[in-house]
DNA sequence: CGAAACGTTGAATGGTTTCAACAAGAGTGG
DNA sequence: CCACTCTTGTTGAAACCATTCAACGTTTCG
């Protein structure tokens, strides 16, 4: 029980394990390369090869893949205490860039103090790996939005599940939240073109779901947004810790 | 340097990493509880805990997941030497179901035992790994098909992303391969109407790209069809053994 | 002060869906 | 063995959701 802060990382996997003061020792030593990093400023560009992740203590970054006809797909967002590459590590090339949306904090990990902190501490290796799983869990939600739900659920349905999870590391509650993104950002993401999502936030505004402004979300009748995106969080396995 | 015929998982881990013999031995130990299932029956429900993966060694199953609105979303579809759920293996409830196309043959892998496996053999445990960040890799580049590829771009890449892997494990070429999927497949998987696909692939017929009729999967032209899909296999990291 | 980034709105266009109808083959039970 | 149904494939016409093009307002920042 230390009066330290924590880092978001840590205060996620908290959610899904009760780690002992070893564990969390470990954990905040891979913190140790920590540096920050300005908007724009690409950390992985599409293509390169690195053994690395990072590991995400404060702002925004979008996780994107530009298509040759110039168009981009942003695959996720990643918020304090998610992943950056943990995927590529493993892969030859990272198949996708990473851009800070804000100015960020972010920490190196090369792939081998993972590997030894995963050969030391079995449970950290696996609430490490229940991240990723998550985070896949969410990239195979996105998919199904923008396969199957029309504009406005599919915005309701982003809008939601970023509350999620922003609040399992305390930045956000069902009134809302602080959100960098700008409208391009919705659009490359969810499959749309800006000026659709320009329309359906004024429709989610007028009728008083919610309100994207400013740099703030405003949840104005959150069960009637859930009901609009069918919005069902088991897939973020949020639920309490699982392993005691 | 055996005569007998080897596992298509093996096969493609193959293609990544040379395994030497005790390796090999204990990956075709994990697939001792094979079994058979027959098309349409559910291997594992959407909602259901189970600390367990299968390794699919014959026919074909889709993952998908149904929406409330009762429309479903196809993930992915799994071949031969394939992992079905290794990632909700970790996560309290599967976030998808798999559903047989053919008649299939799979084997049980419990979460136990694949770790158990990963301790023993680390080099195993990469391979595996590698595999999952690959699957991963496929369920990006469909997000990217469906949020920014027009229809007839998005089919042409599934059929050649198909193609890709199919090769990997020896079932298929650049003339084409057999393939048991319906067009209301594509549709589930691809995020559009049946009654699309099946005028796309009326155009891709009538064009001289690809047939795709009575399970049967012909590439008329290979190399514009490649370039109508912008298809740069990158992302599948199957190039050639990336460690000796 | 001018440029750049972001947001906003209208009108026309177009890709895709929906609805509807029909054809062909496989499997089923009387 | 023949109706029957179910699945899959096919095609046309109308409706619709989202895009594109275009114009303009606002704020920020150098």
């Amino acid at each position: 029980m230390t009066a330290v802060e924590i880092s978001p990382l840590t205060r996620k996997l908290l959610a899904f394990v009760a780690l002992n003061d070893a564990e969390l020792a470990l954990l905040e030593q891979l913190h140790e390369r920590r540096r920050s990093f300005g908007i724009g400023a690409d950390l992985v560009h599409q293509g390169q090869s690195e053994r690395a992740a990072y590991i995400l203590s404060a702002g925004w970054v979008c996780s994107y893949k530009i298509q040759p006809d110039g168009t981009r797909q942003i695959v996720d967002f990643q918020v304090p205490g998610d992943f950056l590459g943990l995927r590529s590590v493993l892969l030859r090339t990272s198949d996708h860039a990473f851009e800070p949306i804000t100015d960020i904090q972010a920490a190196k990990v090369q792939a081998s103090d993972l590997i030894n902190a995963f050969s030391l501490m079995p449970r950290l290796a696996t609430a490490i790996l229940w991240a990723a799983s998550r985070d896949e869990a969410m990239v195979v939600e996105h998919l199904v939005g923008i396969g199957r739900r029309d504009a406005d659920a599919r915005v309701a349905h982003f809008l939601l599940e970023l509350g999620s999870r922003l609040a399992l590391v305390g930045m956000g509650d069902r009134a809302g939240y602080r959100c960098p993104l700008t409208q391009y950002h919705l659009a490359d993401a969810l499959g749309l073109s800006a000026v659709h999502i320009n329309r359906v936030l004024r429709r989610l505004r007028e009728t008083g779901l919610v309100t994207f402004r400013d740099g703030q979300v405003t949840f104005g009748d959150y069960r009637g947004l859930v009901r609009l995106a069918d919005f069902d969080p088991a897939y973020l396995d949020q639920s309490g810790p699982l392993l005691k």
